[in-house]
DNA sequence: TCGGCGGTATTATATTGTAATACTTCTTGT
DNA sequence: ACAAGAAGTATTACAATATAATACCGCCGA
C-alpha cells in the first residue's frame, strides 16, 4: 500500500484550518514515524535506509530522520558494521500495552489453556480487525509454521474460520461488507475466493455455530472456530483450533474439535459489556 | 520517568544545527506520540484527555492532537460515551513485526514447545532490555496472574531467574551496572534487594549454570532460568520456568526443572550471529 | 583506480505543529 | 433541579520545527 499521496495543500503559507473541522488535531509526523515501522512488518531481513524510503513512499531525508528518532527511542535497531536497521525488542511493549488491559484476553486466558490440553492442541483466539483477524492470544502445541505461532498475526477473514465464524455472527450487512472490501487472493490451491462461495460458508458456520475450514489457509491445515458472543450476541473474537493432517480427519474434527471450541467460546461469551467502542 | 524537560532551545528563531551533530535527525513529534502510548503501559482502565496529559507531561492541546492522531491511525481506541482512551488490537501489530523476524523466537519455539510438555509447566523465553527482562515467546501451562502469562511483560532483571541468568554470562562490569541503574523495590516480602546479595545470586548463576528464585519475583514462585548463550559465549536470552509451591519444591525443581532448562537452553545456544548490534 | 550507490551531514525555508483561548458538554454536589 | 466546575472540543495566529535539497563521504565491485 503506497499510502495516498500526500496532498501537500496548495495555498502557500495560508492558515489553513478555515476549511474543514479539525484536520489540525491530526499530527502528520506521527503516521510517517508509524509508516516505517509498518514497512517491516513483512519483510524478511533487515532494511537499508534506501529500501525504507521505497516501501513507506517517504524521501530520502524523511526516511532518514524517521529511522533515525525510532533507533533513538529504541524501537528500531541499527546493524553498525551493515548500517541496516531491524526491529528491536522493545516493539513488545505494546503487546503488553494492549493485552494486559484486555478483558476479553484476561478471561479466556485460562479457558484456553485448559482446552488446549483436551487433545494437546494449539487453541488460539482471535479479534477481528478491518478485513483481517489478528491473533492475539496463542497456546501453542505444535509447532506450525512458525509466523502462524507469534501473536499479532494477521490473516484474512474470508477465508479463515476465526473470520468466517465472527462474520457469520455480526449483522449480513456487515458481513458482506468485509468480504467485498477484502483482496481475496487464495493463500493455497483450495482457497475458496468467490464471492457466492464465501458467503455461503458464512451462512453455514451460523448454521453450524462454528466455522471450518480444510486447506483453506494452510495446506494439510484443518482450522475450526468458535464465536465469542458478548451480551447483544453479536461476536467480537473467535477460539480457533487448528489440527491437522493426516493425524486428523475433517469428520473427527467436527465430532471432537468443533464442540470443545464451541464449549470453550460460550464459557467466555458474554462476560464482556455490550459493545466495545466502535472509533467514529 | 517524567522524561527529560524538553529543553526547547534557547534562541529565537536560531537556525539550530550548527552547535551538535545530528539534533535535526530527531523528530521529537514522534517521541511524543510514543509518550502518550507508553502512558497506557500499567494502566488499569481507559484513560481520559487530562489523565494523559498528566502522565504524559504534554499539555492539554498537545495530548490532544496526538490522542486524536493515534486514534485515527488505529492505535488508540475511544469510547463514545465515556470520551476515555484505550489501546487498541492494531498495537498487536508490533509483536508481530518484532517476533516474526526474530532468528532467536524463532529456532526456540519448537524447542520451548517440548519442554513444556515434559512437565506440563510454562516454559518462557525472555530477553534483556535495559535493567529489565522481557519476556518475547511465552508457552502457559497453569494460568499465573494474568499479566505473567502477557508477551511483552517486563520484570526487573534483578531479582528474576532470567535476569540473573543472562547477567551472569555477560561481562562482569556490566552486570554491575545494571544492578546497580535498577530501581531495586521489593516485589515481594521475600525479594532480595541488597547489592552484595544480588550479586551473590549472579555469582552463583555463573557456577550453577541456572539463575533461580523463589518467591523472588512472585509469592509461592519458583523460577528457574538457564541462558542462551551466542558463538562467543555470551547470553543473549534465557529460557525460564516457573513452577509452584506446594506442587513444587525448590529441591525438586532444581532436580528437574533445571537440567530441563539448561538442555533447552543449549539446544537454542550458538545459532545465532556473534552478537545483534548494538546500537550507538 | 574509477564509478556509482548507499548512507551521512548541513542549512535555508515555510509548512506544520504549537499553545492560548473560547466554546460546549458532561458530572457532581446541594 | 440547578448551578458550578471539570473535562472534552474547536479555532486560530504564530514561529519553531520538520522539511527537502544538496553536498559530502566511504564502501564495494569493475
Amino acid at each position: 500500500m503506497p499510502v495516498t499521496e500526500a496532498p501537500r495543500s496548495a495555498r502557500q503559507t495560508a492558515p489553513r484550518g478555515g476549511e474543514r473541522g479539525a484536520e489540525t488535531l491530526f499530527v502528520a509526523s506521527l503516521e510517517k514515524g508509524f509508516r516505517v515501522l509498518e514497512a517491516f512488518r513483512n519483510v524478511a531481513g533487515d532494511l537499508g535506509l534506501t529500501e525504507i524510503a521505497e516501501r513507506t513512499g517517504l524521501d530520502k531525508s524523511a526516511a532518514q530522520r524517521f529511522t533515525n528518532t525510532l533507533q533513538k527511542l529504541g524501537y528500531l535497531e541499527k546493524d553498525p558494521s551493515s548500517r541496516r536497521y531491524r526491529p528491536a525488542v522493545r516493539l513488545l511493549d505494546f503487546s503488553y500495552t494492549y493485552l494486559h488491559q484486555d478483558r476479553l484476553a484476561e478471561t479466556a486466558m485460562a479457558r484456553l489453556i485448559e482446552a488446549s490440553k483436551v487433545y494437546g492442541t494449539t487453541v488460539n483466539l482471535c479479534e477481528l480487525i478491518d478485513t483481517d483477524v489478528i491473533y492475539t492470544v496463542r497456546i501453542p502445541h505444535e509447532k506450525a509454521s512458525f509466523p502462524a505461532t507469534v501473536p499479532g498475526r494477521r490473516m484474512p477473514a474470508y477465508c479463515t474460520s476465526g473470520g468466517t465464524a465472527i462474520m457469520a455472527f455480526r449483522p449480513a450487512a456487515e458481513a458482506a461488507a468485509i468480504v467485498d472490501a477484502s483482496d481475496r487472493v487464495p493463500m493455497t490451491d483450495d482457497t475458496i475466493v468467490e464471492r457466492r462461495a464465501v458467503m455461503a460458508r458464512i451462512t453455514e458456520a451460523r448454521e453450524l455455530g462454528f466455522g471450518i475450514g480444510v486447506g483453506q489457509a494452510m495446506p494439510n491445515e484443518i482450522s475450526i472456530a468458535a464465536p465469542v458472543l458478548n451480551a447483544r450476541g453479536e461476536a467480537i473474537a473467535a477460539v480457533q483450533i487448528p489440527v491437522y493432517m493426516p493425524n486428523w480427519t475433517p469428520a473427527e474434527a467436527r465430532q471432537k474439535i468443533a464442540p470443545l471450541a464451541m464449549e470453550t467460546a460460550r464459557s467466555i461469551s458474554g462476560i464482556l459489556p455490550p459493545e466495545a467502542a466502535r472509533s467514529a
